[in-house]
DNA sequence: TGGGTGACGAGTC
DNA sequence: CGACTCGCCACCC
């Protein structure tokens, strides 16, 4: 087991559906480290040089965009979601268990032992 | 080397 | 029910 905390993280959100959205606690738990949740953010802070990570579609517990201060812009963010056909009104998801997704359960954790 | 930090989460008041 | 506090742990300075 490498130090590829940053890596599974990136690994799990690359897999994140389209029209979908999960939090980091999720993302957390899934790479074996339910309370390095912050650390995944911080992660995704990472992920703004890179392209293939689509952070948009992560957010807090709440499905609130606590991140799109760090997205660059300030509707950015909810933008990409809302052209993704999620809802979003003042930087909180609607319907959010709708477009809710799971990694621990819709993905193997065998493909991501790297 | 050590200490501060934070895109969180859960528990408490 | 809402707001506040504490813990957590890998990364940066």
């Amino acid at each position: 087991m490498e130090t590829n905390f940053f890596d599974r993280v990136y690994a799990v959100a690359a897999q994140i559906p389209y029209g979908k959205v999960t939090n980091y606690g999720a993302i957390a738990r899934f790479i074996g480290a339910p309370k390095s949740a912050r650390m995944v953010g911080y992660a995704m802070n990472t992920s703004g040089t890179m392209p293939d990570i689509p952070a948009h579609r992560v957010v807090n517990r709440n499905g609130l965009l606590t991140g799109k201060h760090h997205f660059g812009g300030t509707r950015v963010m909810a933008d990409l979601l809302i052209s993704e056909g999620i809802k979003v009104r003042d930087n909180q998801i609607q319907d959010f268990e709708k477009v809710y997704w799971d990694p621990n359960e819709e993905l193997d954790r065998n493909d991501f032992m790297i």
